[in-house]
DNA sequence: GGAAAACGATGAACTATCTTAAGAAAAACA
DNA sequence: TGTTTTTCTTAAGATAGTTCATCGTTTTCC
């Protein structure tokens, strides 16, 4: 039995929810274990269901024409992922999400995300403020790409998630910031020489 | 008196009101007048309305450290803007939302968007599906900038909104699709030529 | 525990995109 | 309508970031 009380921490800080909600909520999450390198979304296939991560690591990404892998989204612990067009609408997804580590996480399904919604107001908020914070959280990447170079890109992520960089392969951390692995590579050690 | 029938399609695309949750909507929105270069909201500023656009052309930009102008988002008819950062979690802005021609909105105020949200299921649903389409939206957006080259950029861009790009100065444009004003001016000019 | 695979570092050559500058065209506005 | 301001074009030189190829290191997994 795992301990879902991070999960449980999230929800409220997000809304509060009455017990039977919460109770509701839970209920409709599933706990499963994924091994290190296993496909939970896959392009062609809609993806089924929105993920939390209750320990972990994952990562989505998009394989481009040339064959190039590139990172969209991190999660680890407490993190939400799904391929969101894919889920949202309930369309042929286009990215993968791969594990990064074994982990364990919860997933709801997309039909009983919808029963929830649709329930009462107060799960409805709840899916509402994650929406807003996720398009809140886009957002702000965007402004980052557009205004800043490489090197403050990489910065601007250690200076988030210093604990988190160390457990991410660098390939998959310098798509994601957009840049080569082999330029990423030189902005880390141009930092150690410097010092 | 301006012509909201736009405003109500867009509405009922997204989902179906009561005639009296339609009603109490669109008495939460007014209407306002406003002039090319005009600003809606400003750095530093929280800022206090979603706007809805009936009739112009805006866009949101951010000023970097080096006095360069960003595009972040247009909005032509029919089309919702905000700084969402600072709408959704009411703190100062970042951006600037200002007019690119003479221009009719729609806008609701923080508030009383709240206060809709909370008066029942409809209305929050309502809510909920446009956050969940903008995150969705975004989303589309990192990975066509993660994925893509200048070039393929804006032919994305003006095969996807060919009427658009017509009313759009091109440094505007430039700078939304991460690329100086020269670059894209070479980039339509070399396709000319082909031609 | 050791072979195989994946990952990271490094350097040299290359290229997509930027910078700067200046003039032409278009739009604004008085 | 003419004048001023803003926007667009062009081109040459500069650079941030890529590509390719190689090698050492770490991780995986049988």
């Amino acid at each position: 039995m795992e301990d879902l009380s991070p999960f449980i921490e999230n929800i409220n800080h997000k809304t509060r929810l009455s017990p039977e909600n919460m109770e509701r909520l839970t209920a409709a999450f599933r706990v499963v274990k994924v091994k290190r390198k296993q496909l939970l979304i896959q392009p062609g296939f809609v993806a089924k269901y929105r993920i939390y991560v209750l320990k972990g690591a994952f990562h989505s990404y998009v394989i481009d024409d040339k064959g190039n892998e590139h990172t969209i989204q991190f999660a680890v612990e407490d993190w939400w992922l799904s391929d969101y067009n894919s889920y949202i609408h309930q369309t042929p997804a286009t990215q993968f999400v791969e594990a990064l580590e074994n982990s364990i996480i919860l997933q709801i399904d997309h039909q009983a995300e919808q029963q929830l919604k649709e329930a009462n107001l107060e799960l409805a908020t709840l899916f509402l403020l994650m929406a807003e914070r996720s398009a809140a959280y886009l957002a702000r990447r965007i402004v980052s790409n557009l205004t800043q170079s490489a090197e403050e890109r990489y910065n601007e992520f250690v200076a988030k998630y210093p604990q988190v960089v160390q457990r991410l392969p660098q390939y998959a951390l310098a798509s994601y910031l957009n840049m080569t692995r082999e330029f990423l590579s030189k902005i880390r050690n141009d930092k150690v020489r410097k010092k």
